[in-house]
DNA sequence: ATAATGTGTAACCGTACAGTTACGTGATTA
DNA sequence: TAATCACGTAACTGTACGGTTACACATTAT
């Protein structure tokens, strides 16, 4: 089950988790695209693409005004700036050389492993605070 | 029903778009944690994050070593690089200014919009496939 | 008015989570 | 050896997708 309040950031993690999805954003960098269109670039039926896109929308990644009798989807790029800024505290773990990181792993958790016994962690007091 | 083709970076997206598991991430910057451990950080059951620690492990986003009785899970950054790519090719967009960006939508989708019925897009040829 | 277009939605099916409790298993301790 | 610890896994439940077909609805075109 769903956590009771999704996130912002939360929607768009989860509308990228499909590759379908990802695969509409990069065919919008291209330009807007009315629903159809859209729709013809891929292997599935057009109401799986019209359910990707309500996906789309409720996530902001994309934004839709109509045409006629088109609905026209336009790339809204904002919401990646949130998983961007969430990649960005990543970023310095790939620069360092793994040995770097190996290092830095075992100085961190030196405390509890070196001593065999004592170390042991009270796992549940930390428990209820989240 | 998922593609029969799973991708690399898609195991990633996909393990990314949970939220506990994003915070496991989180928590594993800060040094290698036996899974007893992370999961006392979380409101949820030991299993559920065991679970989670799966997927994780199915997506390389974390490397598990035994020491004694305990399973020790390491952050592996190496995977989000993909995401990172993936990003690079937006950033561009979310840097320019609104104006500028429904300039070039606009210029983009110009030749198909401004006649009104002659580019009427054959959608159905590119569809028969399916 | 009627027909055709372009889209979204409803209803239905199968699968993959996310969570739970119960249980199995290897490593430590007594 | 027996008890305990630290996990993973199995079995089960509910929900959210991802896909399909059928249909409703609004907007042109005849």
């Amino acid at each position: 089950m769903r956590h009771p309040s999704v996130t912002y950031s939360d929607r768009t993690f989860q509308a990228l988790a499909d590759p379908t999805r990802r695969a509409v954003l990069d065919l919008l960098r291209r330009g807007s695209q009315p629903a159809g269109e859209i729709a013809g670039a891929f292997p599935v039926s057009r109401p799986a693409i019209s359910k990707h896109l309500r996906l789309l929308r409720r996530a902001h990644l994309v934004h839709e005004h109509r045409e006629g009798r088109h609905r026209v989807y336009q790339l809204n790029p904002e919401p990646l700036r949130a998983i961007d800024t969430w990649l960005e505290q990543y970023r310095s773990f790939w620069k360092m050389s793994l040995t770097n990181l190996k290092t830095f792993v075992e100085t961190e958790y030196a405390k509890e492993t070196t001593q065999p016994r004592a170390a042991k962690p009270n796992t549940k007091t930390s428990k209820g605070d989240r």
